[in-house]
DNA sequence: GCAATACATCGACAGATGTCAATATGATTT
DNA sequence: AAATCATATTGACATCTGTCGATGTATTGC
Protein backbone atom coordinates (compact mmCIF):
# COMPACT_ATOMS: atom_id res chain seq x y z
CA UNK A 1 0.00 0.00 0.00
CA UNK A 2 1.80 3.60 1.19
CA UNK A 3 0.68 6.56 2.32
CA UNK A 4 -1.25 7.95 -0.60
CA UNK A 5 -3.70 10.13 -0.04
CA UNK A 6 -6.64 8.13 -0.97
CA UNK A 7 -9.71 9.68 -2.93
CA UNK A 8 -12.10 7.65 -0.61
CA UNK A 9 -12.54 4.40 0.65
CA UNK A 10 -15.28 1.75 1.63
CA UNK A 11 -16.16 3.52 4.94
CA UNK A 12 -18.38 6.39 5.02
CA UNK A 13 -21.77 7.11 2.72
CA UNK A 14 -20.56 6.52 -0.70
CA UNK A 15 -21.80 9.48 -2.99
CA UNK A 16 -20.62 8.43 -6.71
CA UNK A 17 -21.61 4.24 -6.92
CA UNK A 18 -18.55 3.89 -9.80
CA UNK A 19 -19.97 2.88 -12.99
CA UNK A 20 -19.03 -0.81 -12.76
CA UNK A 21 -18.78 -2.20 -9.72
CA UNK A 22 -16.48 -5.34 -9.35
CA UNK A 23 -13.18 -4.89 -10.45
CA UNK A 24 -13.07 -7.96 -12.89
CA UNK A 25 -12.22 -11.19 -11.51
CA UNK A 26 -9.00 -12.97 -12.72
CA UNK A 27 -10.67 -15.54 -14.26
CA UNK A 28 -13.03 -13.34 -16.81
CA UNK A 29 -9.95 -11.08 -17.15
CA UNK A 30 -8.35 -13.79 -18.99
CA UNK A 31 -11.35 -15.12 -21.10
CA UNK A 32 -11.91 -11.30 -22.39
CA UNK A 33 -8.11 -10.87 -22.80
CA UNK A 34 -8.41 -13.73 -24.74
CA UNK A 35 -11.28 -12.62 -26.96
CA UNK A 36 -9.79 -9.37 -27.56
CA UNK A 37 -6.22 -10.84 -28.23
CA UNK A 38 -7.94 -12.45 -31.44
CA UNK A 39 -8.71 -8.80 -32.42
CA UNK A 40 -5.52 -7.33 -32.16
CA UNK A 41 -3.93 -8.03 -35.43
CA UNK A 42 -4.89 -5.84 -38.64
CA UNK A 43 -5.20 -9.27 -40.84
CA UNK A 44 -7.93 -10.82 -38.82
CA UNK A 45 -9.96 -7.32 -38.65
CA UNK A 46 -9.74 -7.26 -41.98
CA UNK A 47 -10.56 -10.20 -42.33
CA UNK A 48 -13.60 -9.97 -40.02
CA UNK A 49 -15.06 -6.98 -42.30
CA UNK A 50 -14.13 -8.78 -45.30
CA UNK A 51 -16.89 -11.87 -43.85
CA UNK A 52 -19.50 -9.36 -41.78
CA UNK A 53 -19.53 -7.31 -44.78
CA UNK A 54 -20.23 -10.17 -47.60
CA UNK A 55 -22.10 -12.12 -45.08
CA UNK A 56 -20.72 -15.26 -46.17
CA UNK A 57 -17.55 -15.99 -47.77
CA UNK A 58 -14.83 -18.61 -48.65
CA UNK A 59 -11.81 -18.83 -47.53
CA UNK A 60 -10.16 -18.50 -51.00
CA UNK A 61 -11.61 -15.52 -51.77
CA UNK A 62 -9.68 -13.80 -48.52
CA UNK A 63 -6.35 -14.98 -49.48
CA UNK A 64 -5.94 -12.51 -52.69
CA UNK A 65 -7.29 -9.77 -50.85
CA UNK A 66 -5.43 -9.97 -47.71
CA UNK A 67 -2.48 -10.36 -49.57
CA UNK A 68 -1.42 -13.61 -47.10
CA UNK A 69 -0.67 -17.08 -47.42
CA UNK A 70 -3.09 -19.59 -47.16
CA UNK A 71 -2.29 -21.21 -44.68
CA UNK A 72 -1.62 -17.70 -42.71
CA UNK A 73 -5.22 -17.61 -43.68
CA UNK A 74 -5.96 -20.51 -42.32
CA UNK A 75 -4.29 -19.56 -39.10
CA UNK A 76 -5.99 -16.40 -38.63
CA UNK A 77 -9.88 -17.88 -39.22
CA UNK A 78 -8.39 -20.44 -36.91
CA UNK A 79 -7.92 -18.13 -34.12
CA UNK A 80 -11.24 -15.71 -35.07
CA UNK A 81 -13.17 -19.15 -34.56
CA UNK A 82 -11.62 -20.32 -31.56
CA UNK A 83 -12.67 -16.89 -30.12
CA UNK A 84 -16.37 -18.03 -31.34
CA UNK A 85 -16.81 -14.70 -33.70
CA UNK A 86 -17.07 -16.63 -36.77
CA UNK A 87 -17.92 -19.97 -37.95
CA UNK A 88 -16.93 -22.04 -40.36
CA UNK A 89 -19.30 -24.46 -43.12
CA UNK A 90 -17.78 -26.75 -45.30
CA UNK A 91 -19.32 -27.41 -48.66
CA UNK A 92 -17.51 -29.71 -51.19
CA UNK A 93 -14.06 -28.48 -50.85
CA UNK A 94 -14.55 -24.98 -49.71
CA UNK A 95 -15.37 -23.58 -46.33
CA UNK A 96 -17.41 -20.97 -45.86
CA UNK A 97 -17.32 -18.21 -43.02
CA UNK A 98 -19.60 -16.55 -41.57
CA UNK A 99 -19.85 -13.71 -38.36
CA UNK A 100 -21.16 -16.25 -35.40
CA UNK A 101 -25.01 -14.66 -34.81
CA UNK A 102 -24.73 -14.15 -31.31
CA UNK A 103 -21.47 -12.30 -31.93
CA UNK A 104 -23.08 -10.09 -34.67
CA UNK A 105 -23.51 -6.74 -32.65
CA UNK A 106 -20.11 -7.26 -30.92
CA UNK A 107 -18.50 -7.85 -34.52
CA UNK A 108 -20.34 -4.59 -35.84
CA UNK A 109 -19.08 -2.33 -32.18
CA UNK A 110 -15.60 -3.58 -33.18
CA UNK A 111 -15.37 -3.26 -36.56
CA UNK A 112 -16.69 0.64 -35.49
CA UNK A 113 -15.23 1.70 -33.12
CA UNK A 114 -14.21 4.88 -33.48
CA UNK A 115 -9.81 4.87 -33.36
CA UNK A 116 -8.78 6.74 -30.52
CA UNK A 117 -9.73 10.85 -30.78
CA UNK A 118 -7.18 11.34 -28.22
CA UNK A 119 -3.45 10.27 -30.30
CA UNK A 120 -0.72 9.16 -27.89
CA UNK A 121 1.37 11.61 -26.50
CA UNK B 1 -8.89 -16.46 -56.59
CA UNK B 2 -10.34 -20.41 -58.05
CA UNK B 3 -13.27 -21.43 -59.01
CA UNK B 4 -15.41 -21.41 -56.11
CA UNK B 5 -19.16 -20.75 -56.56
CA UNK B 6 -19.28 -16.95 -55.61
CA UNK B 7 -22.08 -16.23 -53.12
CA UNK B 8 -22.96 -12.98 -55.07
CA UNK B 9 -21.22 -10.86 -56.83
CA UNK B 10 -21.15 -6.36 -57.47
CA UNK B 11 -22.86 -6.54 -60.69
CA UNK B 12 -27.08 -6.49 -60.61
CA UNK B 13 -29.12 -5.24 -58.02
CA UNK B 14 -27.85 -5.04 -54.10
CA UNK B 15 -30.89 -6.70 -52.50
CA UNK B 16 -28.95 -7.09 -48.77
CA UNK B 17 -27.05 -4.22 -48.50
CA UNK B 18 -23.86 -5.88 -45.61
CA UNK B 19 -24.15 -4.24 -42.87
CA UNK B 20 -20.35 -2.68 -42.67
CA UNK B 21 -20.01 -1.47 -46.09
CA UNK B 22 -15.92 -1.10 -46.70
CA UNK B 23 -13.92 -3.72 -45.75
CA UNK B 24 -11.94 -1.85 -43.36
CA UNK B 25 -8.67 -0.11 -45.12
CA UNK B 26 -5.19 -1.25 -44.27
CA UNK B 27 -4.04 1.78 -42.59
CA UNK B 28 -7.63 1.82 -40.23
CA UNK B 29 -6.84 -2.18 -39.40
CA UNK B 30 -3.35 -1.06 -38.00
CA UNK B 31 -4.96 1.09 -35.83
CA UNK B 32 -7.98 -0.49 -34.23
CA UNK B 33 -5.33 -3.42 -33.92
CA UNK B 34 -3.29 -1.66 -31.66
CA UNK B 35 -6.51 -0.72 -29.62
CA UNK B 36 -7.44 -3.84 -29.41
CA UNK B 37 -3.65 -5.24 -28.39
CA UNK B 38 -3.81 -2.86 -25.39
CA UNK B 39 -7.15 -4.67 -23.98
CA UNK B 40 -5.59 -8.06 -24.74
CA UNK B 41 -3.80 -8.70 -21.33
CA UNK B 42 -5.93 -10.00 -18.36
CA UNK B 43 -3.61 -7.29 -16.52
CA UNK B 44 -4.69 -4.83 -18.53
CA UNK B 45 -8.24 -5.26 -18.63
CA UNK B 46 -8.31 -5.55 -14.12
CA UNK B 47 -6.36 -2.57 -14.25
CA UNK B 48 -8.58 -0.87 -16.17
CA UNK B 49 -11.73 -2.16 -14.89
CA UNK B 50 -10.23 -0.61 -11.11
CA UNK B 51 -9.57 2.89 -12.69
CA UNK B 52 -13.00 2.98 -14.07
CA UNK B 53 -14.28 1.64 -11.27
CA UNK B 54 -12.74 3.93 -8.64
CA UNK B 55 -12.84 6.50 -11.08
CA UNK B 56 -9.49 7.93 -10.58
CA UNK B 57 -6.72 5.48 -8.74
CA UNK B 58 -2.92 6.02 -7.87
CA UNK B 59 -0.53 3.61 -9.59
CA UNK B 60 0.68 2.80 -5.66
CA UNK B 61 -2.73 0.87 -5.11
CA UNK B 62 -2.46 -1.17 -8.41
CA UNK B 63 0.83 -3.23 -7.52
CA UNK B 64 -1.03 -5.02 -4.33
CA UNK B 65 -4.35 -6.02 -5.91
CA UNK B 66 -2.43 -6.92 -9.18
CA UNK B 67 0.38 -8.92 -7.68
CA UNK B 68 2.98 -7.42 -9.73
CA UNK B 69 5.92 -5.43 -9.70
CA UNK B 70 5.79 -1.64 -9.54
CA UNK B 71 8.17 -1.68 -13.24
CA UNK B 72 4.99 -3.90 -15.03
CA UNK B 73 2.21 -1.88 -13.55
CA UNK B 74 3.94 0.96 -15.01
CA UNK B 75 4.71 -0.67 -18.32
CA UNK B 76 0.79 -1.88 -18.60
CA UNK B 77 -0.80 1.97 -17.63
CA UNK B 78 1.61 3.11 -20.17
CA UNK B 79 0.35 0.90 -23.17
CA UNK B 80 -2.91 1.98 -21.90
CA UNK B 81 -2.05 5.86 -21.73
CA UNK B 82 -0.45 5.30 -25.32
CA UNK B 83 -3.88 3.63 -26.28
CA UNK B 84 -5.65 7.20 -25.24
CA UNK B 85 -7.65 5.14 -23.04
CA UNK B 86 -6.53 5.92 -19.40
CA UNK B 87 -4.99 9.79 -18.81
CA UNK B 88 -2.24 10.58 -15.55
CA UNK B 89 -2.15 12.94 -13.55
CA UNK B 90 0.80 13.83 -11.29
CA UNK B 91 0.27 14.96 -8.21
CA UNK B 92 2.87 15.17 -5.95
CA UNK B 93 5.15 12.39 -6.56
CA UNK B 94 1.72 9.93 -7.11
CA UNK B 95 0.49 9.60 -10.70
CA UNK B 96 -3.74 8.99 -10.69
CA UNK B 97 -5.31 7.27 -13.57
CA UNK B 98 -8.45 7.94 -15.18
CA UNK B 99 -10.33 7.16 -17.79
CA UNK B 100 -9.77 8.99 -20.91
CA UNK B 101 -13.52 10.94 -20.37
CA UNK B 102 -13.56 10.70 -24.58
CA UNK B 103 -13.21 6.78 -23.82
CA UNK B 104 -15.93 6.11 -20.83
CA UNK B 105 -18.32 4.72 -22.71
CA UNK B 106 -16.13 2.37 -24.95
CA UNK B 107 -14.41 1.27 -21.98
CA UNK B 108 -17.63 0.44 -20.36
CA UNK B 109 -18.52 -1.80 -23.32
CA UNK B 110 -15.11 -3.73 -22.71
CA UNK B 111 -15.22 -4.32 -19.41
CA UNK B 112 -18.80 -5.57 -19.69
CA UNK B 113 -18.70 -7.16 -23.21
CA UNK B 114 -19.88 -11.07 -22.42
CA UNK B 115 -17.52 -13.65 -22.98
CA UNK B 116 -18.28 -15.61 -25.43
CA UNK B 117 -21.69 -17.70 -25.44
CA UNK B 118 -20.49 -19.90 -28.39
CA UNK B 119 -17.22 -21.31 -26.62
CA UNK B 120 -14.47 -22.99 -29.37
CA UNK B 121 -15.43 -25.97 -30.06
C1' DG C 1 -8.26 -45.44 -58.94
C1' DC C 2 -5.77 -41.13 -59.97
C1' DA C 3 -4.95 -36.31 -60.55
C1' DA C 4 -6.39 -31.88 -59.00
C1' DT C 5 -8.17 -28.72 -55.67
C1' DA C 6 -9.22 -26.45 -51.01
C1' DC C 7 -8.11 -26.35 -46.57
C1' DA C 8 -5.63 -27.81 -42.16
C1' DT C 9 -1.52 -28.99 -39.69
C1' DC C 10 3.48 -29.12 -38.83
C1' DG C 11 8.06 -27.19 -38.34
C1' DA C 12 10.90 -23.42 -38.35
C1' DC C 13 12.08 -18.76 -37.73
C1' DA C 14 12.09 -13.67 -36.78
C1' DG C 15 9.96 -10.32 -34.17
C1' DA C 16 6.83 -8.84 -30.49
C1' DT C 17 5.40 -9.15 -25.60
C1' DG C 18 5.18 -9.70 -20.41
C1' DT C 19 8.00 -9.89 -16.57
C1' DC C 20 11.30 -8.37 -13.11
C1' DA C 21 15.87 -6.57 -10.96
C1' DA C 22 18.52 -2.65 -11.25
C1' DT C 23 18.81 2.01 -12.00
C1' DA C 24 17.34 6.75 -13.15
C1' DT C 25 14.18 10.70 -12.45
C1' DG C 26 11.46 13.78 -9.95
C1' DA C 27 9.09 15.33 -5.80
C1' DT C 28 8.61 15.68 -0.68
C1' DT C 29 10.28 15.88 3.95
C1' DT C 30 13.55 16.60 7.39
C1' DA D 1 21.45 19.17 1.19
C1' DA D 2 20.40 14.60 2.21
C1' DA D 3 17.32 10.98 2.75
C1' DT D 4 13.02 9.04 1.30
C1' DC D 5 9.43 7.76 -1.58
C1' DA D 6 6.59 7.06 -6.11
C1' DT D 7 7.17 6.35 -10.67
C1' DA D 8 9.65 5.77 -15.20
C1' DT D 9 13.21 3.66 -17.84
C1' DT D 10 16.68 0.21 -19.05
C1' DG D 11 18.37 -4.38 -19.87
C1' DA D 12 17.75 -9.10 -19.92
C1' DC D 13 15.11 -13.12 -20.39
C1' DA D 14 11.51 -16.59 -21.49
C1' DT D 15 7.47 -17.01 -23.89
C1' DC D 16 4.06 -15.93 -27.34
C1' DT D 17 2.80 -14.67 -32.11
C1' DG D 18 2.65 -14.04 -37.21
C1' DT D 19 4.49 -15.84 -41.19
C1' DC D 20 5.52 -19.20 -44.76
C1' DG D 21 7.16 -23.68 -47.05
C1' DA D 22 6.24 -28.37 -46.85
C1' DT D 23 3.16 -31.87 -45.99
C1' DG D 24 -1.26 -34.12 -44.64
C1' DT D 25 -6.43 -34.71 -45.29
C1' DA D 26 -10.77 -34.52 -47.69
C1' DT D 27 -13.46 -33.82 -51.65
C1' DT D 28 -14.34 -33.44 -56.58
C1' DG D 29 -13.84 -34.78 -61.39
C1' DC D 30 -11.89 -37.69 -64.88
Amino acid sequence: MSTAPSTDNTDSAVCCTPLSGAPLAETDAVALANTYASLADPVRLRLLSMIAAAGEICSCDLTEPLAKSQPTVSHHTKILADAGLISGEKRGRWVYWHVEPSHTEFVQQVLTASTSPTPPG
